[in-house]
DNA sequence: ATAGGGTTAG
């Protein structure tokens, strides 16, 4: 079998052999390119543009081969470029077919109309404004505006991440356009994703045909802006859907919380017989994390192992990671991350940041430390996991060299994160000083995660004169969550200062805040942790762990 | 062979 694909060029000629058509794994192609190198690898270009596509496009995950294998070709055409610059644009890095593309004209090969579709795919998926204009720029240069592909690629750029109203201009100029429901669909999709969804379903509602895609554009837009009544309402009445559009209300309610809706809507998917894919399996498990529950996240995990793929994508395994770490199983987090063949940033961080959160403190540490060895560049969601481990490590020197690594090796500015992170170590070790003075000196307006820190440092090293202090800073901030309010009288009442409870509780009512039924006020530091837990993870998810450790 | 819809991490 192998022999024909250099031997017998005839089957060459038709568009995709059963040679190629069936080789549809990394081993099938390593096979094959064994057998070109042996039949002389740049000899047979009609096998060569196959085993481009293949590499590139057919089989996923095999990009990274497709690269190597392209730098051997001596003689690429037109197509190939086409076809390595396609495979870029969909893969995890974007950016390289935006350099394929500068390598291809410093060779003086001329892009044609099916470059560019795939160029602004790239640059839409980075978001690179600048890049996409000046694509644009060559888009006009070379005289494929005018090209309906090319243009409904245009519009689809620059309403989602150039210029919306040069996306209504180009749509406007033709009449082709007005009748082409692929320019319609990419137009809706752009007023949605910038949060118009008035003028999205306008569009919606005025095109001329509607196919598939275009439910799910808008079904999508309301989903992600968290209109879930009218996604729903939408997806009910679609006259077919598919796993896109299953996949988009799925994700709905994950991203506003219902995470049991969204297990229900699995449910029912299952029942239609619609077969999930990967994007599916990653809102389930993100639905799981959120309700922390294990025992689906596992029946999550053996489903996608019983599909079968020999090794996880790398969104896949970092999503278990997570979902594991979070639920609580930091061993089979680690099992999942060991197993990873290819790992990125974000494995590292899933990784760092759950043993972190799980008091693992020195283990965190060591990944950080094995993660510079293998030399993945950390981001700033590294250092918010290796901070984490600091404050619960108790180890203030090492914090403090972390946060300074940050900026000065890794030029990465210190969001609020790390610097409530850093509060929090300082804080924990009953730095109180040290703690308020990083904060008035911070580079960035302290935000009332902050100033609650300091305060349950405060309650901890039992200081009444700072914690005043900080809650004081807290109510210029109008958050007026009345979980603030239990911090600071839980700090009189632990000092015997009861009229200053009396006082804190009296202000609350004053204020209309009302603690939440079946919580006592004032009691034990077990209420206490449940308390601040409910209260902050309406504030922010993240850093309420941080701080529900701080006061169990 | 081309365009439009879906996704993880803090």
């Amino acid at each position: 079998m192998l022999r024909n694909v250099t031997n017998d060029r005839s089957i060459h000629r038709h568009k995709s052999s059963d040679l190629w058509q069936r080789c549809t794994n990394v081993r099938l192609l390593k096979q094959i390119h064994a057998s070109m190198l042996v039949n002389g690898f740049n000899s047979n270009a009609s096998a060569l543009r196959e085993f481009i596509f293949a590499s590139a496009v057919t089989i996923s995950c095999t990009i990274d081969y497709a690269h190597q294998v392209f730098a051997f070709i001596t003689q690429p055409d037109t197509f190939m470029w086409n076809t390595i610059i396609r495979g870029s644009a969909r893969s995890g890095n974007p950016f390289n077919a935006i350099s394929l593309y500068n390598q291809m004209e410093s060779q003086y090969f001329k892009p044609d109309c099916f470059t560019f579709p795939y160029l602004f795919k790239a640059c839409t998926k980075l978001c690179w404004a600048k890049m996409g204009f000046g694509i644009h720029g060559k888009v006009v240069k070379f005289g494929f505006e005018s090209n309906k592909f090319v243009r409904n690629a245009l519009i689809h750029f620059h309403a989602n991440c150039g210029d919306l109203s040069v996306a209504a201009a180009l749509f406007d100029q033709s009449e082709e356009t007005k009748t082409d429901v692929v320019a319609w669909s990419a137009l809706t999709a752009g007023y949605a994703r910038r949060g118009n969804l008035g003028i999205a379903r306008k569009l919606f509602d005025r095109m001329p045909e509607r196919d598939l895609v275009s439910w799910n554009v808008m079904i999508t837009g309301y989903a992600k802006q968290g209109e879930m009544e009218c996604a729903r309402k939408l997806f009910d009445e679609v006259p077919r859907r598919d796993v896109v559009t299953w996949n988009a209300v799925i994700a709905g309610y994950v991203s506003c919380g219902s995470n049991t809706k969204a297990l229900e809507m699995f449910e029912e998917m299952r029942n239609v017989g619609e077969q999930p894919d990967e994007v599916t399996m990653l809102s389930l498990l993100s639905a799981c994390t959120g309700q922390g529950d294990l025992e689906i996240g596992q029946k999550i995990h053996s489903s996608i192992l019983e599909k079968g793929s020999r090794n996880l994508s790398i969104l896949l395994g970092n999503s278990l990671i997570d979902m594991y770490a979070k639920c609580g199983n930091i061993q089979r987090a680690l099992e999942v991350f060991d197993g990873m063949m290819n790992k990125d940033v974000s494995t590292w961080n899933s990784a760092i940041g759950g043993l972190a959160f799980h008091g693992h403190a020195e283990e965190s540490i060591t990944l950080f430390q094995d993660m510079l060895r293998s030399k993945i560049k950390p981001n700033e969601i590294t250092f918010v996991g290796v901070l984490v481990a600091c404050s619960h490590a108790g180890n203030v020197e090492e914090g403090k060299r972390y946060f300074n690594l940050m900026r000065s090796e890794y030029k990465i500015e210190p969001n609020i994160k790390h610097y409530g992170c850093m509060v929090d170590i300082l804080g924990r070790a009953g730095l109180l000083n040290e703690a308020f003075e990083f904060v008035e000196t911070m580079a960035i307006d302290p935000n009332a995660i902050v100033w609650r820190t300091l305060l349950g440092a405060c309650r901890i090293h039992g200081d009444v004169e700072l914690g005043q202090r900080a809650n004081e800073q807290l109510l210029r901030m109008k958050t007026n969550e009345s979980g603030d309010y239990v911090l600071l009288s839980n700090i009189f009442a632990s000092h015997g200062e009861w009229s200053g409870a009396e006082k804190v509780r009296k202000s609350m009512d004053d204020n209309g805040l009302m603690k939440e039924a079946g919580f006592s006020l004032i009691e034990s530091n077990n209420n206490m942790f449940v308390n601040q837990f409910l209260f902050d993870s309406k504030v922010n998810k993240s850093i309420n762990i941080l701080e529900g450790k701080d006061v169990s």
